[in-house]
DNA sequence: GGGATTTTGTATCGGTGACTACAAATATGC
DNA sequence: GCATATTTGTAGTCACCGATACAAAATCCC
């Protein structure tokens, strides 16, 4: 692959939106400004906007990122043929886990960004939140399909609420208490 | 009690303060600017930092009257000599039913303030949900003092999802649902 | 070297945020 | 009537927001 054909970039595109990454997650979209990520990236306004057309669309770029590397990975979690209670039961400890893994980025970026003031980069979060409750839902239907909505509701609710408290400065050990504990609920709830 | 010295005030500050509440609710302390409280309440801007000092003292007072007259009332719910578990499923569906009431303020002023970007404000949330927490934790740990932190942060995680629930549009029946399944959780934790 | 292309840095733009200076207006106390 | 006290409306303050106009700089193609 050849050099393009202008002026070389002074910074590389996949390092900056790592740190973006960083900074949306430790502080929330709308308290990072354009000024902050440009200072962070050590780049001017027009670079910022020329590498990424606006701040609502390197924030739908990162989303992808994260969901991709980050995310709770129900894909793998909620595999066809695990009991429905065990893989719900590990969605809620890896929450816990992902969530709490960096005190700097606390929660999970998608649903902490769902409530962010910017119309744009709020639907392309909750885009992202409505497709893994999608997933939830679908997988528990599977086998359960009278008890789909209720126990979906019931996981996400109690993952938007790990995300909150993690980002209120629970440490792991709170948050897998209360995962498991909600996890017992399930297996409760769902007769084998 | 005489009428004071000056020109009278043309807006009755109790009324502006159930106005203000409305818009708080609805959109969120950060979403709300001072011209938008200031035109609800048909005043000016000397008016209304006159009458209320900042935005921010403001909604300190709101949160007040807030937990005063429309948040989950704990004292009353945890009542001594109630049986916990079933004391804090009522918590839990009480949460419910307030967060889902009205649908143009869906879930608590508290939970939801606590997460906005003014550091006044901000603190000032934060305390109040803080003392709903102690409150919970001490009433758990009256009689179970080693499952107090456990249970309480479970109530208090599902109260914060259930008011994310809420604010994302899910109606009394579905955050209902959430909350008896979690009331059988504790009830399964809490051996009588 | 010369034209084409792309990024860079400087210096803004218009809009909106919370908040206030100031004087006119409206009441009371005497 | 006149001083005092308080609120009112007008018109702004200053800081910051996201986003850009413009021209100089740096590279590739030929």
């Amino acid at each position: 692959m050849p050099r393009p054909r202008g002026r070389p970039r002074r910074f590389d595109p996949e390092e900056a939106l790592a740190t973006a990454q960083r900074l949306f997650h430790a502080h929330g979209y709308d308290a990072v400004s354009v000024a902050d990520l440009t200072q962070a990236l050590g780049i001017n306004p027009p670079s910022f906007y020329a590498a990424f057309g606006s701040k609502a669309g390197l924030y739908a770029r990162i989303l992808c990122r994260y969901s991709a590397a980050e995310g709770v990975p129900l894909a793998e979690i909620l595999r066809p043929g695990r009991p429905v209670a065990e893989a719900l039961a590990a969605v809620l400890e890896e929450a816990a886990r992902r969530y709490a893994a960096d005190p700097a980025a606390a929660g999970c970026l998608a649903i902490e960004g769902a409530r962010c003031n910017d119309p744009e980069a709020r639907e392309a979060a909750r885009a992202l939140t409505a497709a893994g409750e999608d997933t939830i839902r679908r997988y528990v239907a599977e086998h359960h399909p009278a008890d789909a909505e209720r126990l979906a509701d019931f996981v996400v609710t109690l993952m938007a609420g790990l995300s909150t408290m993690a980002r209120e400065g629970h440490g792991l050990d709170r948050l897998l208490a209360t995962a498991r504990l909600a996890g017992q609920a399930i297996a409760q709830a769902l007769p084998a």
